[in-house]
DNA sequence: TAACATCGGACTGTTAGCAGTCGCCCACTG
DNA sequence: CAGTGGGCGACTGCTAACAGTCCGATGTTA
């Protein structure tokens, strides 16, 4: 029988999910603000949804660093200073310098180099779109670079790492952010892994990272 | 008033974190054999605790990778292969050379080259004890050198993936394991680090970690 | 015998509610 | 007025139970 593409699966997300999506986003929009309070009972019932399930998103968020714990259980929104910013992209940049490297290394990496090239087309694309979208097809381009290492555990670490990519996108301010943006950059990092010279891959990307970090926090 | 040491404060973990070290520990030592289903109403019966405070614990095992999730919420028990061990020492290869390279270029670095000198000092002594021993000092070390780098975002990674690292350990076999655990190889990084020469730290790193893996697998 | 319907059993998703603890306010007391 | 202690509200820790879903076994029919 002939399907189309729209009926080979319903997406049936759990609660779960879809509260640890909505905090998420609330968290790095901005809408909770850093250092503040979340209560379980008043954020389950904003979300109409029940404690226990609530509970599992937060355990989920605070292991992403979204959300720390203090004193008996109560959560509070991550706050980020200037250095947490700067750990985080000295991570982050080691991270995605190693899935650089691995690309560069690979024998027949035609394939993946034109999914990157696609995700730079994308953010040439969203240049001219909002600020939100250009955010979005900068970070789909760095996660696309992690997801073609081929390396899960390397991706799984960089995704946990993503929500503090977001918050401190959101600390430093959007038009600061967008000085990252730069899609010429990102057609360096493309031409460095295409090379196949893994040093000259991972040196494009740690500055690219420093750089990064220095726009945000300067 | 002067207090005893006993008198510090009393631990009172919550059941969540019992459980969570208990499986941890469960599934790291093999107890748990690798691709086993978790039953979430047979292990709440077994640790004694409701399937609420479980499920929250599983949570986070899973975000560690010590567990995955299949069709329908069914969790079980993940099963390494070879790649996957590559592919986690390759990870836990570019953290470490991270928190190496930030201790060279540290100025005052006497305290902290101090306590990993201790630390050292200590799989010395583990030498002549019990295997376990042995790996747990080594584990020591390195979480040491991440945490003494100040840089809280990386302990954070490397800690997430330590359980996978304790799970390639249990994968390979406890004397391939303990091939890497010679107090040398850790003098070596201690002096490279010392010297204050940050390219040669990382190398020194990641050579020891590419050598670790191979270790493993081999 | 092959396709189909039905019925349990096994598990997970989700919820509401009880129990314990901490912080705060306020009265009391020497 | 410093210090003590009791009540009260807020919130988290934990639990038991309900509901829905999938899977396999068993019967059923053409």
């Amino acid at each position: 029988m002939a399907v189309t593409a729209s009926l080979l699966g319903l997406e049936k997300k759990s609660l779960r999910e879809q509260a640890l999506a909505a905090l998420r986003t609330a968290i790095t929009s901005g809408e909770l603000e850093p250092g503040r309070h979340l209560v379980e009972t008043e954020l389950s019932e904003m979300l109409q949804i029940s404690r226990g399930t609530l509970r599992e998103a937060l355990r989920q968020l605070e292991q992403e660093g979204l959300i720390s714990a203090g004193a008996r259980g109560r959560m509070s929104v991550r706050h980020l200073d200037v250095k947490e910013i700067r750990d985080i992209f000295a991570v982050r940049g080691v991270l995605e310098s190693l899935a650089a490297r691995t690309l560069s290394d690979m024998p027949d990496k035609e394939a993946a180099l034109a999914e990157l090239r696609a995700a730079v087309d994308n953010m040439d694309k969203a240049a001219k779109s909002s600020l939100q979208e250009r955010i979005e097809s900068d970070l789909e381009f760095h996660r696309t670079l992690c997801r073609l290492s081929g390396n899960e555990t390397l991706l799984h670490s960089w995704e946990s790492l993503e929500g503090s990519i977001r918050m401190s996108i959101m600390f430093a301010g959007l038009e600061r952010a967008t000085r990252n943006m730069s899609v010429g950059r990102h057609h360096d990092i493309v031409a460095a892994i295409e090379t196949g010279n893994a040093a000259k891959a991972r040196e494009t990307i740690i500055a690219h990272m420093d750089s990064a970090a220095e726009n945000l926090v300067g």
